[in-house]
RNA sequence: GCGCCUGUAGCUCAGUGGAUAGAGCAUCGGCCUCCGAAGCCGAGGGUCGGAGGUUCAAAUCCUCUCAGGCGCGCCA
């Protein structure tokens, strides 16, 4: 919608020009605003303010002759200068019924874009180690990556989706070591646990199912460490698809190393100068690209450190083609940016290719009182708990309420309510209220029109009509704004903001009516919001039930 | 001490440099003989943390400052 009302401006710049109205040669990129006061239009522009200077004179002499061009075009209604110089253009009501007939052709496909035109981009995100289950943050960042990536697929981009598994050093033997001893300790030995190991109760589990399958201990045993790897692993890879939480890539962190590659990033790194020994440790000479300090790769004993992957992790990311990369982390490791980035320009890339999205934390309350989390005490709320307690639809909802670098409070009690203080339902309802309405007048043998056109569509005079209608043609721009900005909480504002529209209409005005013209018009309306709602939805990964 | 994030209504938060700053919740008062009341209507509520600056125009950009969170390992 908005993009035929720039073309209209752009046209009207262009005929000033020629006209002598305006001599820029280089005229600004137009902003259109949807403004808040209808009074103002259904779009303005501030071109004339900013055309003002530049041309030396005042911006409300531009404005009105520009005005004067806009309005001739056969969709504007009107075009009026108002303020200090602000082109507030009016269009006419078939402009906007447009978007109706677009919704009606394309269903599920309205919204899609080709803004992305195809770019490779990936998304690298949970990424938990496979110590142990997901807890609500990892939800958090599971939620927002998956919706990511579907609204920047909406978008025309190619996305692959993927989860970097942390399958070597300190951590995953730990975890091995902390199965050791809890199945030495089922089998009666009193051993004393170890206080930075892993105490949670899945490790039991991950014992026992050791014991049942292997105690015999028969030939092809697998150790301790990859067999609880392997479990905590599979036991992610099923919260996230309970979670509908899909990836493209499941890339190990322990093949980079066994392949060679890491030796071979160091080296790389060591042929382009970047490399020096000190203290019995290799460094990485990150200062040299804007890090605050340099970075160890290999330890004076001789181990690598995590970031010896890392980098390896990233080069191969680059070598693989992607236009941009996206990381989703927990706050918690925003002291990390300084070095990837350092690595990407030490490789020779420009790292604006690289977007960093970071996850605040989220606080879980019950009934507004928080719920004690804490990965030391071993009773930190799980992922698969929230789940199973509020539904995967309210918990992935919620989590894409806020920006992601806003902490979140989320409430167990509220999410799981059915009162109408809860958003999830507000949506969702919108759409199943419309499908009894049209359920409700195909029983009266009334169905959606199957042809139609702008006269009969022209029978929505109520000015909520046209409100939504407006509201239902700027989704497909909100798409793109949300993929350019990679902000996936727009859709689900924008959401809310829709079924704020329909519900008062509805309750005021009566769909199924004598008038079988009327009624055709109006189911259609309903139809095309129940679509955008669903195709909102979708992006969120939340479903958009017929029935509550 | 240094760096990053966040300060907007009682609470939780929206708000690509534009016009009189918005929504939900909470509070109070109303609406089901009629397409789904998980809904609707109405009311009150603000020094956009503070101070300077840039601009025709600042919640938005810059500087300083205050408050909260997080990060500053040869840990991952």
């Amino acid at each position: 919608m908005k993009a035929g009302v720039i073309g209209i401006l752009e046209g009207a710049l262009e005929e000033a020009k020629k006209a002598g109205l305006i001599s820029t040669v280089e005229i600004p990129a137009i902003v259109l605003d949807k403004p808040k006061k209808e009074e103002f239009g259904d779009f303005s522009t501030n071109i004339a303010m900013l055309l003002a200077p530049l041309e030396k004179k005042k911006p409300r002499d531009i404005a009105n002759a520009v005005a004067e061009k806009v309005a001739a075009y056969p969709d504007v209604e009107k075009c009026e200068v108002a303020g200090p110089g602000f082109i507030n253009i009016f269009l006419k009501r078939t402009f906007w019924l447009k978007a109706l007939l677009d919704i009606a052709g394309k269903g599920e496909r309205f919204g899609q874009s080709e803004i992305g035109a195809g770019k490779k981009v990936q998304v690298e995100f949970v990424s938990a180690n496979p110590t142990g289950p997901l807890h609500i943050g990892h939800g958090r960042g599971a939620a927002v990556g998956d919706a990511l990536s579907r609204i920047l697929r909406k978008a025309g981009f190619n996305v692959t989706r993927e989860y970097y598994i942390n399958d070597a050093g300190r951590q995953v033997f730990t975890l091995g070591e902390s199965v050791r001893i809890r199945v030495e300790e089922l089998k009666g030995k009193a051993i004393e646990f170890p206080p930075d190991h892993y105490k949670g109760e899945y490790v039991r589990d991950i014992a026992r199912e050791y014991i049942e399958k292997y105690d015999d201990g028969g030939a092809g045993a697998p150790g301790y460490q990859e067999f609880g790897t392997s479990a905590m692993l599979e036991m992610i890879k099923k919260d996230l698809e309970d979670f509908r939480v899909g990836f493209d890539v499941w890339f190990s962190e322990k093949s980079l190393d066994d392949s060679g590659k890491v030796a071979e990033t160091i080296q790389d790194l060591k042929d382009k100068g970047h490399i020096y020994e000190a203290e019995g440790a290799v460094w990485f000479r990150t200062t040299d690209f804007g890090d605050d300090k340099d970075r160890v790769l290999v330890k004076a004993d001789g181990e690598r450190t995590y970031f010896a992957s890392d980098i390896a992790y990233h080069r191969d990311k680059m070598e693989r083609g992607f236009d941009a990369l996206v990381n989703i982390w927990g706050a918690d490791h925003h002291g990390y940016e300084g070095r990837i980035r350092a690595l990407l320009r030490a490789l020779g890339h420009d790292d604006s290719a690289l977007k960093i999205i970071f996850i605040q934390l989220v606080a879980l309350l019950r009934k507004g009182v928080p719920v004690p989390m804490g990965k030391r005490e071993g009773e930190f709320v799980t992922l698969r708990q929230v789940m199973d307690e509020v539904g995967t639809d309210a918990c992935r909802f919620f989590f894409l309420m806020r920006r992601p670098d806003a902490q979140l409070d989320f409430d167990l009690e509220l999410a799981k309510s059915q009162a109408p203080e809860n958003p999830v339902y507000y949506v969702q309802y919108c759409h199943a209220r419309i499908k009894s309405i049209i359920g409700f007048a195909s029983e009266k043998g009334i169905n959606v029109p199957e042809r139609f056109d702008e006269k009969l569509l022209s029978r929505l005079e109520e000015k909520e009509e046209s409100e939504i209608i407006k509201h239902l043609g700027a989704f497909e721009e909100l798409v793109e704004r949300s993929a350019l900005a990679m902000e996936p909480h727009r859709i689900t504002f924008y959401l809310m903001e829709l079924a704020g529209l329909f519900h008062p209409y509805y309750n005021k005005t009566r769909v199924v009516t004598d008038d079988p013209e009327l009624t055709a018009a109006r189911l259609l309306l309903c139809r095309a919001v129940a679509t955008v709602v669903a195709n909102g939805l979708a992006l969120l990964g939340v479903s958009a039930p017929d029935k509550m």
